[in-house]
DNA sequence: CATGCTAACTTAACAGCGTTAGATAAACCA
DNA sequence: TGGTTTATCTAACGCTGTTAAGTTAGCATG
């Protein structure tokens, strides 16, 4: 059956596919046989849409970054900052098991370039120097990546222990796992605004 | 050949070696007949000292870990963290290529538990809310964390432009990469201590 | 309208992966 | 001395990403 009358694949619903396979059997569980199986094809079909399985997981991972929203730099460096960040870190958290493919390696998505410039730009129009501009703009970048990463909901239970004494009511790991996802978040967000806040008192303090 | 007088291997040389490749060859470069090799025996030889490369490279992952000095509480809870954190950060720094292992999951392991518990009772000792206190430590290995995932060194150079402004003396990200280490460090420092000054804003000002 | 080229699939196959099974012989214990 | 355990071996399984070669629908051109 060569050459079908309308086309079964395009790069979106490859795309598409593969990302329901992540979210649902992690990043180990997307093979190509297994992809191209749920498309109803064999798998080197799909090398005739993406070269590679690397290309084809980087388009995935840029198109979840398209989600990340830089605007709010003109309403403030805070707010914009906070936009920034907040809005990263949904979007990573939607879709948490890419984040080991971003460990991997860069990506060289123009999208990606983009953004960074439209944060240094805005860090700059409001006053930083552009040598701390770069430095805030990756200091947050880590504060994502890492609560990306480090979460409860990835299964890092290192520290259930200690996260006992905050829901004292918990006596076992199991219910701590249903709140993981408010842990998470109520930590990143802790984190963003001392960051924030540390920022905003160097700014109005010692001068740059 | 089976059996030889005094054993070929031993969990130790096999971490040694282990490292020693993903340091070379990156994790990706690790795979056990390589190994095996290495070593001067076959792959299977490698499964009586291991059950698996996943326990494996948790055992070199828990190695590494093993210079994280969380000692400093004693000496005030910004020192303490401090001192963590940036023995963290230089246990990763040191082998960046394990970091994308780090990505994929938990690590079960007693040490870093006890890491943990020493890091949340410094910070209850020093005057912290348990509630912060967890939040704290969450917050700092997110920082951790993601400087190691997000770093130049790792080949992350979507902000390569960005940082061209701090560098005006480099014309080409070829001389950028050399400086990677050091653009690494400062930023990571430069976020740690923005993070540690709203903390203490925080403790000092408004209170719990 | 026929011819040839390209596009989009197919099946078969390759090298490499983690891992298991079964054989073998040295080392140790009774 | 005999039997069990220990540490290796070779062979093999099923999986992976990917390439090669075959097949035919669709399209452009004479």
């Amino acid at each position: 059956m060569p050459r079908p009358t309308t086309p079964l694949l395009s790069q979106t619903g490859i795309r598409a596919s593969a990302l329901e396979i992540i979210d649902r059997d992690g990043l180990d569980g997307l093979s190509m046989r297994k992809l191209a199986a749920a498309l109803g094809v064999s798998a080197p079909a799909l090398y005739f849409h993406y070269p590679t399985k690397e290309q084809l997981l980087d388009d995935v991972a840029s198109e979840i970054m398209e989600k990340v929203d830089v605007s709010a730099f003109p309403h403030g460096w805070r707010a914009g900052l906070l936009t920034w960040a907040r809005s990263y870190r949904a979007a990573l958290a939607e879709h948490p098991n890419i984040v080991p493919f971003l460990a991997r390696g860069p990506g060289q998505r123009d999208a990606s370039l983009r953004r960074a410039d439209a944060i240094h730009g805005g860090l700059v129009a409001a006053g930083w120097p552009p040598r701390e501009a770069t430095m805030i703009g990756a200091s947050t970048k880590y504060l994502v990546l890492g609560a990306a990463m480090g979460s409860f909901s990835r299964g890092f239970v290192d520290d259930v222990q200690v996260y006992l004494d905050r829901y004292p009511s918990l006596g076992d790991a199991h219910r701590l796992r249903e709140h993981a996802d408010s842990v998470d978040r109520d930590s990143f967000e802790f984190a963003l605004l001392m960051f924030v806040d540390g920022l905003a008192a160097r700014l109005s303090g010692g001068g740059a």
